[in-house]
DNA sequence: ACTCGCGTCGAACGTTCGTTTGATACAATC
DNA sequence: GATTGTATCAAACGAACGTTCGACGCGAGT
């Protein structure tokens, strides 16, 4: 079976199963037994697993925060033509809508939960890769964030800017697990659209809350 | 070495070790290391790794939930005797105070990083004791925020209430990592007391933004 | 004095892990 | 047709894991 596309079998097995269980969670074995590789091709085509996960990483963050800068792109040329500034609400959402829509198109929780389980892992390599990848977005944001909620100062804005990325990864990752256990299955949280415009209802007003 | 208390060095051992690297980051032989005991020490007082945790998790967050209780009552308590409703920025403190102020007078973010870190842990059985030990404060609160925010229809308020909890979680388990990494450390969101008033602030606004 | 039970000990158990090895198949190159 | 490089394979490696075992020390109860 010498198929060209075995590197590309091992990437998307390994999506499903680290985002399924995390890192530490799954073992070369299952993702090489889910691609129908040999037990071998891991290592052979990524060096390790730890260099897999940190490919998928690079790859579908990096799209991520790509389609976030495009849609904050949008919105300040529209500000600048308009003079006026962009809508906080419309900030957020750039932010959070492709998260939110990918949580929604792949069907899973896949990346929302990958990222969110990484967030606390204690592999020193692995945070190391999450915060380089994240910094250029965060701080594009940090700047667009700021001159709208000129009442906060900048430890403020980082403390609340925290709570909305945390507000994010939990609501992405835990799923209406919290919901679901409360109300014995009568509410359920699983409308990605709706979950979306909760998000920015929720962060746009804490943003604008006093210090 | 026959000491009555290995078992309760072996359990503050494990609270200070899952903390920092999570349950499947931290082995037994490490715990009955720190601890000084033997590695059959674990398996002899608590039956196996799982259970060492599972009890470490009963008291420590049994604890805090109790606190919070009390921290209910009294407001209850407070709005019955002056015949007003408790104020919602209250509400919010006794929720959030216990943890905030533990992950203070501990001097680490043991227990937040820990809870952080289990509630991304995909062992079923371990989800199922946080949410067990959990469901009692969480249906106190939903009950007692619910009518200070009769805008809000069921859906709304779970969604709410799980940013409240993803906020909380993110920003005392991952502490000030954003904010350093950001602005090379030249802003910290290490102080307790500003991090619990920006979260009270934040999330007292997010509760009462309109649908 | 003897026994019993609890706590501790070193040592080993059986598994599972990520990684490495050496052989083999096969297409492309000369 | 020989050679080279790439991809796959079964098999094994050494390490680390949670757990179990049997022996031993020792204080309490009889």
């Amino acid at each position: 079976m010498n198929s060209p596309d075995t590197k590309d079998r091992l990437r998307a097995a390994a999506e499903v199963l680290f985002a399924a269980k995390g890192f530490r969670g799954i073992s070369v074995r299952e993702i090489t037994e889910l691609a129908g590789a040999n037990l071998a091709a891991v290592n052979y085509h990524f060096g390790s697993k730890a260099s897999l996960l940190v490919q998928i990483l690079e790859q579908h963050v990096g799209e991520l925060n790509r389609e976030r800068l495009a849609m904050l792109d949008k919105l300040e040329a529209e500000a600048e033509a308009n003079n006026t500034p962009p809508q906080l609400e419309a900030v957020l959402k750039a932010f959070l809508a492709p998260a939110v829509r990918r949580f929604l198109d792949e069907g899973g929780e896949d990346y929302p939960a990958l990222l969110s389980r990484l967030h606390q892992d204690p592999t020193p390599e692995l945070i190391e890769a999450l915060v380089r990848i994240f910094a250029p977005v965060a701080e594009r944001f940090f700047a667009v964030i700021r001159p709208l909620a000129p009442h906060l100062d900048d430890t403020s804005l980082l403390a609340r800017s925290m709570f909305l990325k945390g507000a994010m990864l939990h609501s992405l990752s835990d799923g209406d697990r919290l919901a679901t256990a409360l109300t014995q299955g009568s509410v359920r949280l699983n409308d990605p659209d709706r979950v979306l415009s909760e998000l920015i209802a929720f962060c746009a007003a804490g943003f604008r809350a006093p210090a």
